[in-house]
DNA sequence: TGCCAGGCCCTCTTTAGGGCCTT
């Protein structure tokens, strides 16, 4: 990115969904917490050196049904199923959750970096494919930093060698247990996998904003993961 | 029929194989 595109405003974002992608899965969580720049570039923390969430900080959490079950390790993982959601009259990912992300995205200020683990592989492109579905669409200068590769690379760079140390895990649970020798809280909730994700850029913060500003990927370059059929009333 | 993500990274590599990472 060019300093005078540099994003304004870091969106993290999970997901929880019916299964990996060989499933073509739906998503039945989105969690979304929104954060200013000015608030992560220097990270309160305290007493025990972890960093603490910024006061300022906008949070959208939505669940959904899905039209398709969940695999059962997704619903053992997160603890969402069908039917559970369903009994619950959680309405689909419909138009009105595409309205909601748009107005929630909508009152930050951009520039916008959505802000995601293991995005480029699975959040970024399975949202890509649900907005596609009802023919949605997010600010056109939204970039994308996704923190696994950000962080293999930043440790590459500063010569943490895999080798010396062991195949070191790039998961967010490990990444976390890593940095704070703690157990993640609600891990496979998304509002708890976001928590988890922001205090681990938080304890990376500045070098992470740098990896964004130069190597953020544009939303516009995000492919879905799959091609939906068009959702009802969308059809040509 | 039988299979089923896939890009990335590491190493017992490079004419390849296997595991990670997300649910």
């Amino acid at each position: 990115m060019s300093e005078a595109s540099q994003a304004e405003t870091f969106v993290f974002l999970d997901l929880e969904a019916t299964g990996l992608p060989d499933v073509d899965p739906e998503i039945a969580e989105i969690s979304l917490f929104a954060i200013h720049r000015s608030s992560l570039k220097h990270p309160e923390r305290d007493e025990a050196g972890v960093p603490v969430l910024p006061r300022v900080l906008d949070k959208l959490t939505l669940c959904m049904s899905p039209t398709r079950p969940f695999t059962a390790k997704a619903s053992e993982i997160t603890g969402l199923s069908a039917e559970g959601l369903a009994q619950c009259r959680k309405a689909g990912f419909d138009g009105n959750v595409a309205r909601t992300l748009r107005a929630f995205l909508g009152r930050q200020a951009g520039p916008l970096c959505l802000v995601a683990h293991n995005g480029f592989d699975y959040d970024f492109p399975l949202l890509r494919t649900e907005l596609q579905r009802q023919g949605a669409h997010l600010p056109p200068d939204t970039v994308c930093l996704d923190t696994l590769p950000a962080l293999r690379g930043l440790d590459r760079a500063h010569g943490h060698a895999t080798r010396a140390q062991g195949r070191r895990s790039y998961s967010l649970g490990s990444l976390f247990r890593r940095y704070f020798q703690a157990e993640p809280r609600a891990a496979h909730s998304a509002e708890g996998d976001v928590h988890t994700l922001l205090l681990v850029f938080l304890h990376r913060a500045a070098e992470l904003l740098a990896w964004a500003d130069e190597q953020a990927r544009r939303w516009a370059h995000i492919a879905p993961m799959y091609n939906p059929p068009a959702a009802p009333g969308l059809e040509a």
